[in-house]
DNA sequence: ATGAAAGCGCTAACAT
DNA sequence: ATGTTAGCGCTTTCAT
């Protein structure tokens, strides 16, 4: 009977269903910055742990505005979804989206100011430690820096681990850290300046692909050899940018569909009642291509 | 009562409301090709066409995969979606994703084969020809066309109108078209072969902002000036792309939003019983920067 | 004006 | 094994 009733095309009234169920199998997402290369992954990372079309998911674009957030968020709610994932592009901790929420809620790739929510998050020093540790390994010594902007959350914690971790062998960032934008453009500018500034520099780890994009056609217009001259690693792993770059770019992967797919499966840790970890750091991997 | 309710953070639970209404307010996005840059701002239309918030959307990632697309197809049903918009990165018409399905269906940027269905589609021959025209009237002649592979029906249609406007101009594609990829690396390798076969090529209009990219560096790098010797017209207006280029590039925008936010439009004019328009065609714009 | 009741489609518990 | 029923939370209708 059950075949008969598959056969014809039915297909059971889900409303009826959650509402005697009191569980949708629907989850929200709220990305709080307009939606786009982050988000995308994680929606796809998000809906393989959910179990392709057995938990459907909403995805809401708040566009970093706060009201429209708090809308979504009433919208949300009143579909009884069993669970929201929050993510953004900008990495650093925001304020919850809401306090005492009758569903779990786990942000993923941007963290909570409260301790006690969950979130997944990349390893964002790391990843400047594993480009960093690369470059050494390769024998580079006289490693600069070219970032975004400095009140860019990201652009500081990769600094920062920059000159940490340079500083803990013994070296100094060549030059010093150039913050900017997220742009090819600034990219160029930035490694006219330095090659001003410290002509002798020989590998440039970069804040973000298009700004090593930028490195490296100016360091190649120059007449510098890459990577034999000078090495360069950049960061996203964004495809599009690193295998059109001339040579191909070797990146940080921050592994963001990875971040999603746990986000997911901690969220439906949380829904069926376990406690899933509060902090997970998901560890960056280095895409090795051509340039360093 | 109804603030005091308000107040409290109550929000009506919509499974129940959908049950006895019959409507959800739920529509469904199924995109066949993997989500990314067109989806997106198709999306984002969708949302706003939608009523911020009115009406969720569950976004579907099929994957080019028929098996998950009917699932996908039987899932939204099962949730009693008030309709659907089926999207895709080819613009090729494809077979319809379901025969008389219970709700509306709305095919955005793809259209389907049966012609009694609803799609709104970008004019990419019309795209071609505002580029061209653009280039007749700052006094191009000698114009060359680099495009993507000859098996995607945006190249051929591209490529088609091209040859098509230049004859009704008494012109002929310099050269001959070039198919290959949507690549940067293409845009370089065809515009190198260009120079060699038609070293007097005034023009050149590519069929994607990556070809027109490669077409550009190849063009700096042999000592032609951009726009004085050579203007370069790209397709997509995908910014990050056409800003970074140098000079800043010329593109044709298909303007997918608006795509997106008719789609939408006419998917709850179709909920709502009327009849919208079968075919709708958004007219496309040409985004003049620095490259011709 | 306010209040009571029926019913949307399903599942789970119960009765046959 | 099969069939019947109550109730999930809301809206709409009808009665007070």
């Amino acid at each position: 009977m059950q075949e008969a009733a598959e056969q014809l095309g039915f297909v059971a009234n889900a409303a009826a269903r959650s509402l005697q169920a009191g569980r949708t199998y629907t989850v929200g997402m709220i990305t709080t910055d307009s939606i786009g290369r982050f988000s995308i992954p994680l929606l796809i990372g998000a809906e393989d742990a959910l179990g392709a079309g057995q938990v459907s998911v909403f995805l809401c674009d708040a566009r970093d505005d706060p009201i429209r957030e708090q809308y979504y968020l009433r919208t949300l709610l009143g579909r009884q979804v069993d669970g929201i994932i929050v993510t953004g592009r900008r990495t650093q901790a925001r304020p919850p989206i809401g306090r005492s929420l009758p569903v779990p809620v786990v942000y993923a790739f941007i963290s909570s100011t409260d301790p006690a929510d969950c979130s997944v998050v990349p390893d964002e020093a790391g990843g400047a430690v594993l480009a960093l540790s690369h470059l050494l390994a390769s024998g580079r010594r006289r490693i600069a820096h070219v970032t975004g902007p400095r009140r860019h959350s990201s652009a500081l914690v990769r600094a920062d681990a920059t000159r940490a971790y340079l500083r803990d062998h013994g070296l100094a960032v060549r030059g010093r850290v150039r913050f900017g934008a997220w742009t090819e453009m600034w990219g160029r500018a930035a490694i006219a300046q330095l090659l001003e500034a410290a002509p002798d520099v020989d590998a440039v780890f970069c804040g973000s692909d298009q700004i090593a994009r930028g490195v490296l056609d100016t360091l190649r217009e120059t007449g510098r050899r890459v990577p034999d001259d000078v090495a360069v690693v950049g960061f996203d792993n964004w495809t599009v940018m690193a295998e059109a770059s001339r040579p191909p770019l070797t990146s940080v992967d921050l592994d963001i569909d990875r971040i999603g797919r746990l986000a997911a499966r901690h969220l439906v840790s949380a829904i069926e009642g376990r406690e899933p970890p509060r902090h997970t750091v998901v560890p960056p991997r280095l895409v090795r291509r051509e340039s360093g």
